[in-house]
DNA sequence: CGCCAGGTGCTGA
DNA sequence: TCAGCACATGGC
């Protein structure tokens, strides 16, 4: 067990705020994997507790995964440029954005196009059940995310039938692209966002709004702005009566907030989902299922 | 049961 | 360039 120093940082904000679909609570614990490892990880105080499956996970690649080394405090201040996104941030303080795997990132993300968050990890999970290599710590079972070679490979059908629907031929056509290294992933964490929004515009499934995602949440590109339906309904607070475009919008957050509007973006989502969100009376996790079910 | 979901690709003006 | 439409699936 293992101590981060974790100032000004949400471990349930960051985890459950759409940006990662794999993390699992249970026992008060958060249980995810990284590459071909497994995680678990809670907050305690100011410090992020962890117990990883292989010392391949060091204190310094989970740091950089949680992006504690980040001056969450100076971005947030940028970004706190009117009164909607200071109550989010106010809400929401600590919500960091993840540095995940880019290819994880963006298969993840072709999945959830015109989708629901709830389907999507459903998804993934099977994914990864099926094309993934198991892996374990303590008792926890999980697979790895699957490499996009396997992906490739795959039948559409098979795609098809682990619930993917017509994204299924897309995600095949990416995963190609990215196994026979047509994608340069290792070099767009290095150029700038609009180089790297143009090539993931390459890949079949991916338009703007997942490319942003995959810019963001995969390489860093703090200024990508995705915009969904959510977004849509919390920029209307700016748009009033103007006429909305989704490039009207990408263009207005990107001079309103900044280099950071990716934070901003992140926060705002986040706070449209919970203030919708239906009252939730239990918000714990994991028993083990009683075996009830509700009549019928 | 209808509506909705972290949209994209295609088509025709 | 841009509006309008089809697209699969399951949660609620």
């Amino acid at each position: 067990m293992v101590d981060i120093p974790a100032p000004d940082f949400s471990l349930q904000a960051t985890l459950s705020s759409g940006q990662t679909f794999r993390w699992k609570p249970l026992n008060g614990w958060y249980y995810g994997s990284i590459g071909s490892s497994i995680l678990k990880v809670r907050q305690v105080n100011g410090s992020l507790q962890y117990e990883a499956s292989d010392p391949a996970l060091s204190f310094e690649r989970i740091r950089h995964y949680f992006a504690l080394d980040l001056d969450l405090a100076g971005i947030l201040r940028q970004i706190d440029v009117d009164m909607q996104v200071h109550h989010a941030i106010v809400r929401h303080r600590g919500l960091r954005v993840l540095r995940q795997d880019p290819w994880e990132t963006l298969a993840s993300f072709i999945c959830a196009s015109f989708n629901n968050i709830k389907r999507i990890e459903g998804m993934i999970e099977r994914m990864c059940q099926t094309f993934g290599t198991p892996v374990a710590l303590n008792g926890f079972r999980s697979f790895s995310f699957p490499r996009p070679e396997v992906i490739a490979s795959a039948s559409e059908r098979r795609l098809r039938s682990l619930g993917l629907g017509y994204r299924a031929p897309y995600l095949k056509a990416t995963a190609r692209l990215v196994a026979d290294g047509k994608l340069p992933m290792d070099q767009l964490r290095r150029v700038d966002y609009e180089t790297t929004k143009s090539a993931l515009l390459c890949c079949d499934g991916v338009g703007d709004k997942v490319a942003d995602c995959v810019a963001l949440f995969g390489f860093e590109k703090y200024e990508a702005f995705p915009i969904d339906v959510w977004m849509e309904r919390a920029m209307r607070y700016y748009f009033r009566h103007k006429k909305m475009t989704r490039k009207l919008m990408h263009d207005y957050a990107t001079q309103h907030f900044g280099p950071y509007a990716g934070y901003a973006q992140q926060y705002l989502y986040h706070h449209a989902r919970c203030a919708h969100a239906p009252a939730r009376s239990d918000t714990s996790d994991a028993h083990a299922g009683n075996g009830q079910s509700p009549p019928s």
